[in-house]
DNA sequence: TTTTTTTCCTGACAGC
DNA sequence: TGCTGTCAGGAAAAAA
């Protein structure tokens, strides 16, 4: 599931082969694909219109156009294809085709069905827009400051509030996991018992985790029929996520596994400490 | 107000 | 083999 390094790999990647070419056609097979419009309408406004600048806030892709800002949110398991020649039509799991002038198809294709697209006029404040209302800042624009600020009086549990997209944008179940590890911190961990060092440790190990991985899928992309962006996440070197039962690098101790808020979390009990 | 649970959706997989 | 049940997961909506 794309979390905020394959979302950004995804648009440096489409910005490589993508701008300013204009959609000349716009179908989408999936009601519910697109939250704020209906479907004509959506086909509708981005014909004719070219993405001139891509921007990512938290695990949204933006796609600014002449006339609008194109926002997209890829869930789970949406992804965007390539293609040469016009998809199969049999894919059921492609909702969207936009038909490139140069030729080319770009394709959204989503097994789960739960990703979504916004279109809204263009505006100067991106961050105004109501896709938005509930996003904090980006993990680039972190600081331990900030986020012990917003902890002081939280009772919930540090891993729930990495994954709150309202406080920093672009965690996910498996990063948080990884951060929290790096962190030397239990998930369980009150978010308001932490102290400042805390705090300072995990933006710092957010930064080096999500930039390392970034980096990491950036050099893996190069074929114009897989999916994009989306193989870099298998080159990463998880340490704590899904590896119940292994030993932990650090201690030996075997990683367990748990359930926290409804999401499989995995840590070491050895190595991170509850407060 | 804040936090928790449910819902959306489908494929993979376990167990019978 | 084929059926049923469970799980995975981000975020919005509903419930507590």
């Amino acid at each position: 599931m794309p979390e905020a390094p394959e979302v950004q790999t995804v648009l440096t990647t489409l910005e490589k082969q993508i701008k300013d070419v204009p959609i000349e056609k716009v179908e989408i097979f999936h009601e519910k694909l697109t939250e704020n419009l209906n479907k004509e309408q959506f086909e509708e406004k981005l014909r004719h219109q070219k993405i001139e600048r891509f921007f990512r806030l938290g695990k949204y892709l933006g796609f600014e156009t002449q006339d609008y800002d194109w926002i997209a949110h890829l869930r789970m398991e949406g992804k965007f294809y390539l293609f040469d020649e016009y998809p199969d039509p049999k894919d059921k799991h492609i909702h969207a085709i936009f038909t490139l002038a140069d030729g080319r198809y770009l394709c959204y294709h989503d097994t789960r069905k739960f990703g979504r697209m916004y279109l809204y006029p263009k505006t100067d404040r991106i961050s105004d827009l109501p896709c938005f209302a509930n996003v904090g800042v980006d993990f680039c624009e972190a600081t331990g400051s900030y986020l012990y600020e917003k902890t002081r009086n939280s009772k919930k549990e540090i891993k729930s509030v990495l994954l709150d997209q309202s406080v920093i944008a672009g965690i996910g179940n498996i990063y948080a996991d990884e951060i929290l590890f790096a962190s030397k911190l239990d998930p369980r961990s009150i978010a308001g018992h932490l102290d400042r060092s805390d705090c300072d440790k995990i933006v710092e190990e957010t930064k080096r985790i999500l930039y390392g991985a970034i980096k990491a899928g950036g050099t893996t992309i190069r074929s114009y029929t897989s999916s994009l962006g989306v193989t870099g996440r298998f080159q990463l070197k998880l340490k704590a996520h899904q590896k119940e039962g292994e030993a932990c690098v650090e201690c030996q101790q075997p990683i367990e596994k748990i359930k926290l808020k409804g999401r499989s979390t995995y840590f070491c009990p050895t190595c991170q400490i509850r407060k």
